[in-house]
DNA sequence: CTAAACCGCGAACGCTGTTTGCAGTTTACA
DNA sequence: TGTAAACTGCAAACAGCGTTCGCGGTTTAG
């Protein structure tokens, strides 16, 4: 039943996973699936963590912390690679499964050797899922910001910038460079 | 017209702004609308664009490209506090209005010192607006998640989090000096 | 064997964005 | 000034959405 609905939002996005394309999907009447769920956000609550629970078995590498979040985070890039609706599907948070507990908890079991407060630990993971989210939407979104004849007089800088050479490719290592920036900046008293 | 959307909005969110409600907030029937504008994705991006309008006049400061860019930044998240459905609306982002590229223009002017490719500088402002929209949503969705009644024993480390004392309160300056460390991360050859 | 619980169905309700003929009014041109 | 074209707003309709409800049929428990 969730995995209806994830297979259909796999194929055409949040929009494509309406109660009737889901009961179709199952040979069912859309009124039907009201036995099992109270409501579309129940839905796709059961989706998000359900595809939270992919995350699983958890990274375990060799190095520090920041080596265990960075691999975490690599983890939680690839899921949304693998399902790009999760981006939007958590945007507007609720209470999250016994999945995403999970992921947080072993969030927290890296951040142990931390010496800092539970208050900057959580708002640590959440700033780290958000750059994941980040990184994911603007991934999904490369190429989709179109500039077409941009008016050379009215917006100078712009045009100088698209007159000029490409340069050099983006750099590769943006996401773990990124990464590693925030977590040493919110978790460490003194910087580096 | 876009003044009423944006008026719905700013009272009742994003759902709120309906054919059926702009139109009688005009005192008109849905269908006239159609007359000027061509969708309702249409009137979003116009209502998008000129409340980015609101940015202007641009903020300049006396300090270095750093910290015209955190201006900048503040700037944007008061836009978002003032307008919270504005995060929802550039989640998926199409072809810039035209304070938009001003607002893009501006940023590139501020960066003009940096010796660094267009197309990093365009990363970095993507980036740097990333963060502005994860802030806003942070602060949106601020206790809107809740963890009820934590399993010790299938969450051991979140349980141990919550048992412990809060601790300090957070930081205040996060938002810049996350801002800062990502902008010198993406600008600088040498880190630091 | 009976009674209660559950299941899925189909129709309906109110809402959404969007389209379409149809009048009424304004504008431009001869 | 007369006429034709262009524009404006209206009301109704369409397809789709999430959700509710009453009704038979099936399964389970006592």
């Amino acid at each position: 039943m969730v995995a209806a609905g994830i297979e259909l939002a796999d194929a055409g996005g949040l929009g494509a996973v309406s109660m009737r394309a889901v009961a179709a999907a199952l040979g069912m009447a859309a009124g039907s699936l009201y036995r099992q769920l109270s409501s579309r956000d129940d839905l796709l609550a059961l989706m998000v963590d359900r595809c939270v629970g992919e995350l699983r078995p958890y990274p375990e590498g060799p190095g520090d912390w920041r080596d265990g979040m960075v691999l975490l985070a690599r983890r939680q890039l690839e899921l949304y690679r693998r399902h790009p609706w999760l981006v939007d599907a958590t945007a507007h948070p609720g209470t999250p499964g016994p999945n995403a507990l999970a992921w947080f908890d072993t969030c927290l079991r890296v951040l142990q050797p931390v010496p800092a407060p539970v208050t900057a630990k959580f708002e640590a993971i959440a700033m780290a899922t958000g750059v994941v989210s980040l990184f994911a939407r603007a991934e999904a979104a490369s190429g989709a910001v179109r500039f077409d004849h941009v008016d050379p007089a009215a917006y100078p800088h712009l045009a100088a910038a698209f007159a000029a050479p490409p340069g050099a490719a983006p750099r590769q290592d943006l996401f773990e460079r990124t990464l590693r920036g925030l977590l040493t900046g919110l978790l460490t008293t003194t910087a580096d």
